[in-house]
DNA sequence: ATCACCGATGAGAACGGTCACATCTCATCC
DNA sequence: GGATGAGATGTGACCGTTCTCATCGGTGAT
């Protein structure tokens, strides 16, 4: 079947063997790097494999070793996103150089779908399981599955058998609540994500948890996507409707769309309303009026989560839980509220 | 070593059989919908599968069948941009249905890494190679390994050997730059991206066939990074040296950055200057004044280049090209000139 | 009744590595 | 000079599947 130039099937390990002269095993041990080979032998193996051009097969090293090399990264579909992407490619490079690869698998939220997300993974025998898919569902699936190898979860809700290493979410959005606090807004709204999505979650529990400590009133939160384009059409919603001073958004491609529909409304950032968002994408900085926002590390956190991982592959005990600090970057997008909100110059219909 | 519940390894298929009372050839059977097989047996068989939690070895089944299920994409460090990863989404998601994974490596774009990187993915067993890194060195690498599987390129670039998938990057530049034109611009500007990068390379070339077709001065583009960094930077560089009333972006992110530039030194968008971008990111509608921009289907892509792969895997022909379009995406960034460019407000020095 | 045939199932050999253990070759020591 | 031991290499089993081919029981044609 297989089409190839020359024999009619790739070279193994005894072909090498064959043609060096030597034994398949002491072809193993010249390419398992073995220091009781001698040098002269070694030569004569390496000549052989690429004369042969030999490619060791790794299912079949698989097979007898247990060891697939691969580290399984369960997704999700709507992570056409800056930071889980930053996080994947930290990741790859950082397994990578620890002699892994990554095994992309991503689900759409549904029920059957996690499960045999997972499934499939388990049945490629990786050896670790990296979740960033931090939803509610897919945590209902993992707990459902005897896992034999280690499950590292990306976000910061501590679960029975799952490693954490995340940045801190609540503290994050505790922050930016902060800011806007700290500048006098007293009238402050959320601009949530999706429920089952743990992180949203997080967020909002930091708003809430800042309001509560300056005792200020709290609003129904709007939730949705965390898109640009949900992001303008909440702006639009708000604007409509409510009086407020001050928005914490879900992320900055949210607080992107806000700024849209503020602008479009006439409703200047930062005089009449100040609008911080998270995550500090790249565009952040450039987008009128600057975007306030609070920066994660993305890059630290997927070199972390998979140097936990290979960790506990070797140890098999849990490595616990990892929390990185965020931090505030402050822009263009706050500023202290004026005497009256954008509402006093466009008054409520 | 292995630390788990009962046994002191993993269920395979002769526990099965043991426990189904059958042959372990027939388990296998069973795993494979063989239609040779009576209801009656099939269902102890399924039984005792679930019973023993058992779950198949898939290095073992690679090894026999020689497919390893899994399709390798080559990527690089820089992809955090929306392209590549709404592409692998939908490259992840179309090799799914099929029953295979993606497995995902990533390389600098050093000579040895990515020699290693392809080495690392053809030892894995890789079904077919997707190449979402179209960089010069890459193909250079690609040129030297004996493949023995199907390789697919994500640009439209037709080298020997590799079928592509892309969207007409030499048209979507052409339509950028011939959209300038028609509105009556003269003085057009190239914001370029990195020389390595394939792309770019067409991008740039749709660019200066249009501006021979209208008989247009070329002004020396500007080559740099595909951030929103680096456009402003050459933003405030080109402010301070050129004459232009248009530009046409590399992409929208440095479109963004030249904006902001451009915004800083009241240099008005459009009335001033026009600007285009390139890929139509979620957020090009909501930057003001709106981006317009060259938008590409990257979901298609993906779509095509997996399912052109699935097919070489079983025919074993190339699949030749597919070349998609883009169409340009107007919107408030683009508009007639002014009598005088920018400078005639603000004279060069 | 015999036999070819077919559907259902079983038995054993691959696949290409690594592992455990055996063997061989010398230099070293008493 | 033979026992000893360590380094270098070889031998055969085994990992968990699927493949090929054999076997078995029943059925319809002769």
């Amino acid at each position: 079947m297989k089409k190839q130039t020359g024999a009619g099937r790739a070279p193994n390990i005894r072909d090498v063997a064959a043609r060096a002269g030597v034994s398949h095993q002491t072809v193993s041990r010249v390419l398992n790097g073995s220091d009781r080979i001698r040098e002269s032998t070694r030569q004569s193996v390496l000549d052989a494999i690429k004369a042969t051009g030999y490619r060791p097969n790794s299912a079949a090293r698989a097979l007898v070793t247990r060891r697939s090399g691969l580290i399984g990264v369960l997704s999700t579909h709507q992570n056409a996103h800056y930071g889980p992407q930053t996080m994947q490619i930290a990741m790859e490079r950082t397994a990578r150089q620890a002699g892994y690869q990554l095994v992309l698998v991503s689900t759409s939220g549904e029920r059957g779908a996690v499960d045999s997300a997972i499934e499939r993974l388990l049945a490629l025998d990786v050896e670790a399981l990296i979740v960033l898919a931090p939803r509610t569902e897919v945590y209902r699936a993992l707990a459902g599955v005897e896992a034999r190898v280690p499950v590292l979860a990306l976000d910061s809700s501590r679960r029975e058998g799952a490693s954490n290493v995340a940045v801190d979410q609540f503290l994050g959005s505790r922050l930016a609540t902060r800011h806007l606090i700290d500048l006098g807004h007293k009238e402050i709204v959320h601009v949530g994500g999706p429920q089952d999505w743990i992180e949203a979650e997080e967020r909002m529990q930091g708003y809430l948890f800042e309001l509560g400590e300056a005792e200020l009133e709290v609003t129904p939160p709007i939730l949705g996507e965390l898109s640009a384009d949900f992001g303008y059409l909440a702006g639009r919603d708000l604007l409509r409707g409510r009086r407020f001073t001050g928005i914490v958004a879900i992320n900055d491609q949210v607080a992107i769309g806000l700024l849209h529909a503020f602008r479009e409304a006439g409703a200047d950032v930062p005089a009449r309303i100040s609008v911080v968002g998270f995550d500090d994408i790249p565009e952040a900085a450039h987008i009128p009026p600057g975007l306030t926002t609070v920066r994660q590390d993305f890059v630290a956190v997927g070199e972390r989560v998979v140097e936990a991982a290979l960790a506990e592959i070797v140890s098999g005990a849990p490595s616990g839980a990892i929390l990185l600090e965020p931090t505030l970057e402050v822009r263009g997008s706050t500023a202290p509220p004026t005497d009256a909100g954008w509402w006093a110059s466009r008054p409520l219909s």
